[in-house]
Parts: structure tokens; C-alpha cells; sequence
DNA sequence: AAGTACGCCAACCGCTGTGTT
DNA sequence: CAACACAGCGGTTGGCGTACT
């Protein structure tokens, strides 16, 4: 096999594994600064590492690259990871290239993070659906039944009786059906998700995550404070070649808007337009 | 204060894509 | 054109720190 010959091969030297030491990142950097990105095969050779040069890619360009950020995912980058994520799914270094600073493997476990709350939060969803048909379907068998018995002959005081009874449990489906309408109007208001706009601003949520929804788009906009990164890296020919085939599919276009308003441009049918 | 659950992140693994011979 | 070597990508895992009980 292939893999077998180069990497897999590599390893079976007996190539060191787990964390790095600072030493060992002190050599990465001056060999890197020497010879450059690249030829990471050769390396262990040139460098002194008892690395794979597999492993001291990934160390590079995760972790001693120049330029990288450091700390959490900032909203604006959220919704940007969120948005392009819609648009082209797990291509986590395609999304990496539009969020300087940022690494496919802290995009990959961002969204991981992201994503299990979300499937936390649809759970929920799926339990109060479950609760809301619950109701229903009793509510649809008390009405049957209050038709039962209205058909059936009685006396005076039990048919004022079950007419009390029947305004009683029609009042109480009535309330349940409103109920049922606040919760499918805000239908993940318990998990925090899907919420209006105002309790951003009220602060009642953190983040651009906590108002998007499945889609990931909130009212088809992007924010991107880093024009500069923008303009440099985007290439129109690699981010329609990038695109999946749904994206290219899409007629809709996505227009994106920077925040200090000196550029704007758009994407469409996964290309984009200054 | 101790134990447990959870989240985050660095690193590994296997596979695929690409360039070279 | 085929084989090989390397580079890159995405999924997964394990360890560590922190919050919670």
C-alpha cells in the first residue's frame, strides 16, 4: 500500500509520539526559518527530530506557524464558520482559509463543541414535540368522546353536567393549543437557540451561534471584520472549484457585508462578487 | 474537600489527492 | 500510464483543566 511507503512507514521507525517538548518546537522553528515550509520528510534528518515529518506538519502548522491567533472563536468568526459551513460542510481547511489566524483543526473542534450542543438542544426539541403530539392526541380523544356523549339521551342535571365538563376540558385544549402556538413560534426558546434578535441585545445570549438556526444564516448576512484577509486570499476560481456540488447547486445568493463597510462582497452560487 | 462529568484542544490515524519519475 | 513519495484533509482519541454535585 502506498500510505504504507510513506507515512505508515515512516512510523514504524520508531518515530517519538504524544506532546511536543519546547525543545523540540525550538527545532521545528529553526529548521523551518532555514529550509522553509516543506519537505517535512526530511526533517528528522535536518533538524535532529525523532519526529514523522507527518507529525511535524501538523505541529507547524497548528501550533508554531507565524501569525496564528490565539484565544477563543470571536462571534464574527462564528457566524462566518457557521455560514460557510452551510455552504460547503466539513471542508474545514477551505473554511480555515477565510478566518486568518485560525487552523482547520480549531474550526473542526469548534464546530464539534457546536455541534453537540446543538444535538443536545434538538433532543430537548424532539421530547417537546413528542409532550406537544402527546396532548394532542388526548385532547382528540376527549373531543371524541364529548361527541359520544352528547349523541347519547340523559337527564337534565348530567347533561349540564357534561356541558360544564366539555366547556371545562375545551377551555383546558384551548390553553394547551396556545401553548402549543408560543412554543412553535420559538421553538428552541429552552435551549437558548433560534431566539429573537432583541435578547442579543438584551444579552440574554452570547453568541451569533444562539441565533441562527439550522441553516446557519441569519437574514442571509455575513460579518467579517477582516477585509484585509478578504481581498488577499480569496480566490474566485479555488472557491468555485471548492464548492460541493449542493453549494454550486444553490441559486440564491449569500451577500456578505463587512463591518466597517469599506468592501462588500458576495457570494453566489459558491463564487463571490465584489 | 473529593469525586465525577464535561468541554476543550493537541495530536494521531487513515485515507485521498497531487506531483514526480 | 503506472508506481511511488509526499502533502493535506477530515475523523477520532486521549489528556488536561474546570465546573458541578
Amino acid at each position: 500500500m502506498v500510505t504504507m511507503m510513506g507515512w505508515g512507514f515512516a512510523e514504524q521507525q520508531g518515530w517519538r509520539k504524544g506532546p511536543w517538548t519546547p525543545e523540540e518546537d525550538k527545532l521545528l522553528n529553526e529548521y523551518v526559518n532555514l529550509y522553509g515550509e516543506g519537505r517535512w520528510s526530511c526533517v528528522a534528518k535536518c533538524a535532529g527530530l525523532n519526529r514523522s515529518g507527518k507529525s511535524c506538519r501538523l505541529r507547524w502548522v497548528n501550533y508554531l506557524r507565524p501569525g496564528l491567533k490565539r484565544g477563543h472563536i470571536t462571534p464574527q468568526e462564528e457566524g462566518i464558520i457557521i455560514e460557510l459551513h452551510a455552504l460547503w460542510g466539513n471542508k474545514w481547511s477551505t473554511i480555515a482559509r477565510y478566518l486568518p489566524g485560525r487552523t482547520d483543526n480549531e474550526i473542526k473542534n469548534f464546530w464539534r463543541t457546536h455541534f453537540k450542543k446543538k444535538e443536545k438542544c434538538t433532543q430537548k426539541q424532539e421530547k417537546r414535540k413528542a409532550q406537544i403530539l402527546l396532548a394532542k392526541q388526548q385532547q382528540q380523544l376527549q373531543e371524541d368522546q364529548n361527541l359520544k356523549i352528547r349523541a347519547t339521551p340523559q337527564s337534565e342535571a348530567s347533561q349540564g353536567e357534561n356541558i360544564n365538563m366539555t366547556t371545562d376540558h375545551e377551555a383546558q385544549a384551548r390553553q394547551e393549543n396556545n401553548m402549543d402556538l408560543i412554543s412553535s413560534s420559538y421553538p428552541n426558546l429552552e435551549g437558548d437557540q433560534y431566539c429573537l434578535p432583541a435578547l442579543m441585545n438584551q444579552g440574554s445570549v452570547g453568541s451569533w451561534a444562539d441565533i441562527l438556526g439550522e441553516e446557519g444564516l441569519y437574514m442571509g448576512r455575513l460579518w467579517n471584520l477582516d477585509d484585509e484577509h478578504v481581498n488577499g486570499r480569496m480566490d474566485r476560481n479555488t472557491s468555485l472549484s471548492q464548492c460541493n456540488k449542493s453549494a454550486m447547486q444553490n441559486q440564491a445568493a449569500v451577500t456578505a457585508f463587512s463591518s466597517g463597510g469599506d468592501h462588500s462582497y458576495t457570494f453566489y452560487n459558491g463564487g463571490y462578487i465584489f
